[in-house]
DNA sequence: GTATTATACTTGTATCTTACAACTAAAATA
DNA sequence: TATTTTAGTTGTAAGATACAAGTATAATAC
């Protein structure tokens, strides 16, 4: 009975991130590529805008994308004169990542129109449950990062 | 005083989500690549095993893609024999997809994998929060459609 | 203090993803 | 019947992604 329901509950869940998943990168692929942008593109912008002079590997981590993918999308935003590959003065394997000003502010552009859509969203959830969903999502995603540590191990 | 909580609120909700996409995507790459099918495919095989004969404007609708996309998706998994097009009986533009029994099954395999691993994901989060969260993930998913409609109405 | 191993990244290659515009065929309508 | 609309396919083009093989540098091992 117990397992009836878990199993139920589970397959709802499984539909609701599904759901969002596919709605959210239906809206990241137009407004994010109305800049001249791709979402992959702005998500490397977006991570380097927060935390500056990332290296190849650590942006490969946070984007969880293997670091020849990072290469290429690097590339791209290089070519557009977004970001600068710098080598790092100790370890001259190393390439620290920055963004151009030109970079800031294609980035601040489109973050803007995505956050603009961001709030509008948030503020079709009722007030009285904002928080709670905020504080679940976060909940959520500390619970799939621990699913990933918990896979790794068993590889 | 109370927009720049908002503000604050609406970051905090971008960042959430953002994380929850890139770490799904992450995941369903691996899970669900290994059956030697690709994300997008195994989505089509979702929606065909839920809902029978679809044609391809409305498994563009649901996957919020464009016809043209999703022939190229159709058109991997007839090649692979997952799916059929058959023509409709009275309007003879219209093809209706189905899945072939080798389809249900490797459908139900990854299937199988990708459960097992949302199980886990779900299950890390506290009992007494289950319900919450599902019950919020569903008004999000209807504020996302809602706001999706409110924006083609702009248009 | 060289030889080996490990690390950080790039390149070659292959497949998948996606959209737009131009096309074909069939249905609806005027 | 002529025109328009709809359903779907194809040509084309750019991006996304990974794996395997390669290069250059640093760390380690003996």
């Amino acid at each position: 009975m117990k397992n009836v329901s878990i199993r139920k509950d589970v397959e709802e869940f499984h539909n609701s991130i599904i759901g969002l998943i596919k709605k959210y990168q239906f809206r990241d692929r137009n407004e994010v590529t109305s800049f001249g942008i791709s979402v992959s593109q702005c998500y490397v912008l977006e991570t380097l805008y927060f935390q500056k002079a990332l290296t190849m590997k650590k942006l490969a981590e946070q984007m969880h994308l293997t670091i020849s993918t990072i290469t290429r999308i690097v590339d791209q935003l290089e070519r557009k004169k977004f970001i600068e590959r710098k080598q790092d003065d100790k370890d001259l394997r190393i390439r620290r990542i920055t963004l151009t000003p030109k970079g800031e502010k294609i980035f601040l552009k489109s973050w803007a129109n995505v956050f603009e859509s961001e709030r509008e969203i948030f503020e079709n959830i009722k007030p009285g449950h904002r928080k709670v969903l905020l504080s679940l999502l976060k909940d959520l995603n500390d619970s799939v990062d621990q699913w990933q540590d918990t896979c790794k191990i068993n590889k």
